[in-house]
This record gives C-alpha cells, structure tokens and sequence, in this order.
DNA sequence: CGGAATGTTGATATGCCTCAACTAAAGTGG
DNA sequence: CCACTTTAGTTGAGGCATATCAACATTCCG
C-alpha cells in the first residue's frame, strides 16, 4: 500500500509542479491513518474539524443533509482527493463527509499543513489549485443537475467518474470502483430512484455501460461522453488522459 | 466612490482578520478600473487571464454557456467580490463572467497578488478563504437547484441576494439592487422563464417581496427565509448579520 | 414614433415523480 | 447451512409540477 505522501505528492503532480523540496515538506508531515466502514460519516455539518483528510482507498463522498432526512451529495472523492481541505479556512463544516463502501483515510493536522505554506507557499498554491478544481467541478455540478434531462445528467456522472479514476491511474480497462447505490446516485443528480433504474437500464440498452456489483463498465466511451454532454477541460488537468 | 484596495480590504474583513501590514500589501498594488456595460462580457470560456477581478460596482455573473447557446449562470457577485480569483491558479477559464447591468470593475495583475501572497501569507490565506466561500455558495446552488421545487428556488436566490446584499452594507432598507432579468433568473435556477414569472407573482402575492425595475424588496424576511429553506452558515461569514 | 426586448396570461403536453407491489440479493441469527 | 429479515433493485400505473407553445401587453430605447 502507497505512503500517503506519496498519494498527495502524486495527485497534486496531476495539475501542479513540485519541486524535490516541496515534495520534502509533504512527506515531513504527520499522517493518521482511519478506515471507514461503508456509509460512515467522518465529519458532520457543523463540526470544525483540526485535521484534514487525505483518501488512500475506497470513495468518499460530500453531502447536505436536507431537512426531512433525505441527502444531496455533492461530490464523490477518489485516492488522492482531499475531500476537506476546505476545513483550512473554513472553521465550520458547512456538510458531511462519509465514506461509500470501505474507504481508508490519512488525516494530516490543519497546523502542520499550514506550517507547510508559510515554509513553501508553491505548496500552497498547489493544494489551493486542488480546492479550485473542487470549485470547478461543483460548478459543472450546477449545469449537469439544472439544465440537462436525467438521461444526460446520469451519463454525465458515469463520465466524470470514469474520467477521474482513469486519470488517477485507477481503472482496470474499461472498468473503474464506483460502489454507488441508485438511492445515491438519484440523491446526487436530484432524481427520483425509479428514474435512475429506468435510464441506467436505458444507458445498458444503448451498450454505452455496464454498472452492476459497485463497477462501472464503460462499453463506449465515445458515445458515452457525447450522451452525457461531457468535455474534460473543467477538470483542469495538466495532460489530458486519452480513453 | 471608494478606493479598490479598501472595498477589498473591507470585503476580506468580513470573513477574515487582516493585520495593518496585510491590508498595507493590498494598499500597494495596482489597480486598473474598467467600466461594463450591461450584458457584457469580461471574461470568456477558454480565455486565460492574467489580472483579476474586482468588483467596485454593480453587479456581475458567471455562467456556463449551454450548447445550443443558452446560459447555466452560476453565481452573482457584487460589491467587494473577486469572480475570477480562480484564475490565479486555473489557467483556462472552465466558465464567462460578464455584467449585469452596468458594472465597474478594478483589475490587478496575477503577479502582483502573488507575489502579495509569497509576502504576506495571511493575505494569501484570506483570498484562499475568499475562493472557498465561493465553493461552498456553489454547493448550496447545487442543493437548491436540484433538491428543491421553483418556488423554494426562487425564494432561496432572493435571500442569498439580499442576505449578501446586507452584509456587504449594499441594503437600503428591506430593499436591494437585483438588475436580473427573468430570463436570468430562470438560467440561474434551471427553470422555464414562464414558471419564474408565475412564482414571482405568487411571492408577490403571499407578500414576501416586491421585485421590480431591478430593485428587490423585502416584505418579510423571516416567512421569505422559510420560504426559501434559507439558513445563512454557507456563507461563512464572522458575525451574522441581523435582519 | 417604431421596433426590440421583457414581461404576462392561457392552454396543452410531457418528463419525471409518487405510489405500490414484487423480485433479488445481501446480511443475520439459530 | 438454511430460514428470516433487511436492503437494494425492478416493473407498472397514474398524477402532477413544470416545460412548451402561442398570443398579447408593456416597457425600454434608439
């Protein structure tokens, strides 16, 4: 299994350049491993975290709780996100975290982190860019929920997961993790779990995936990308990956 | 009118805590003001800027533009707000920014707030904090957009208008300025234009606010807050503004 | 003053949600 | 290991919120 540091230091490399001593400074740090068991929170909205995570396995994922108990997830993190960064700044968690499926964590103090800036700002500037794409995705997020049919919006999903995974070095051929139920992916896309059946059977007719046992197959990625409406250039990654 | 690095220095404080040599920092660099004129465009798709924005006046949106050429706008900024900080760190734009109505806008090279960065890290801290707060507005137009229906919607951009409004000492009374027309309001909460006027007329109706030749009014706070399932933390603001 | 943009109203269509029942799979305890 | 329970997925029927279409009113602006 990876060292954290080298998790971080690989994926702030995806859109950042780091010099031998920045990398030093990540790998300076302290880094607390925690395990997640499918489902469980690791911050809740309103807490005020003091350390920030860091995903070595598994999937996490963002969300707000909605009154009447139903969720809206916000975005689904990978190995090498942080799915909290901006705890940094921000005192006050204005969502939860939990993990889907099994997920493993390294949790670095906000202290050390912050040490790390003033001692490097490049390091800085580097996990900042990693928050800005955040921001990025969540503005795709917007447009996907708002201004397309559910058709598209799960298409768009299935492509931006792939996408991601693919980048960080985590597919299998044409297949990535994506240990999402259709409950979850509805209370992503702001669709009802009868719809998220129906055009998820409709995106396996067209042969464009397969997505069965928590895997996503993608079958066609050309088409696939053309039925979610997806282009990659608001993952602002340095290299595009070719799929 | 008031000088940029003050409407900066005072915007920044209502977040964060500035010392005398950090606001000395944003004292010392360039501003260049440039005038907009309604609907017009200061950054575009693709674009890769090497200043950012100030707001000085007036108010300005971002958007994504649909193929088909409709518009996803994606947020609203006013006074004191820096709609493309993200340039600082994302070299293409992923989204537009252009007027609504007619706005003012103060310009400083990329170079110089670095380099205000690698000097006073606070400073740099404070404009991260900034970014951050845009993400988490972000998240809530997420939420709002895709978990609650085109009355709750339009209530909840009415407060976010106002309640920023407020903090920012742009009110004058319960009312604020809101230059969007219908067709925008209906491109920010991905809803038919007809349906944004059908449930204008009902908040106007239940008395919640008057909206009119761009001035928004507030009738009733407390039931529009309800209305719009509208609670203020996303906005992390230090002190809460009383309404 | 005329034309364009913006707002308003009514009628109709439909995409998606809700409700409800059933099946399959996964986890649990005897 | 099997009965039992729970959770997740599937299918059909019907209704509603919201989009679409179309016409008209109003305001804005050159």
């Amino acid at each position: 299994m990876a060292e954290p540091a080298d998790v971080l230091t690989h994926k702030l490399t995806e859109h950042s350049r780091l010099t031998a001593e920045d990398a030093a400074e990540l790998e300076a740090m302290t880094y607390h491993r925690r395990s997640l068991k499918p489902g469980e929170d690791f911050v809740r909205q309103g807490d005020r975290p003091d350390v920030a995570a860091l995903v070595l396995e598994g999937m996490v994922a963002r969300y707000h709780l909605l009154k009447g108990g139903g969720r809206q997830y916000l975005s689904f993190h990978i190995k090498g996100d942080l799915p909290d960064a901006q705890s940094l700044f921000l005192d006050q968690m204005d969502h939860a975290v939990c993990a889907v499926g099994e997920a493993e964590l390294a949790l670095v103090p906000h202290k050390e982190i912050i040490r790390a800036f003033e001692r490097r700002p490049s390091v800085g500037f580097a996990i900042w860019r990693e928050t800005l794409i955040d921001a990025a995705i969540f503005r795709e997020t917007i447009t996907r929920n708002s201004s397309r049919n559910t058709r598209t919006r799960l298409a768009h999903l299935f492509c931006e997961l792939f996408y991601r995974a693919r980048t960080s070095g985590l597919t299998d051929g044409n297949s990535c993790a994506a240990p999402l139920s259709q409950t979850q992916i509805g209370e992503a896309l702001g669709m009802a779990i009868v719809t998220v059946n129906r055009m998820l059977q409709a995106l396996r007719r067209a042969r464009l995936i397969e997505f069965r046992g928590g895997v996503l197959t993608v079958k066609d990625w050309k088409r696939l990308a053309v039925a979610g409406d997806f282009s990659p250039e608001y993952l602002h990654l340095k290299r595009a990956v070719r799929i």
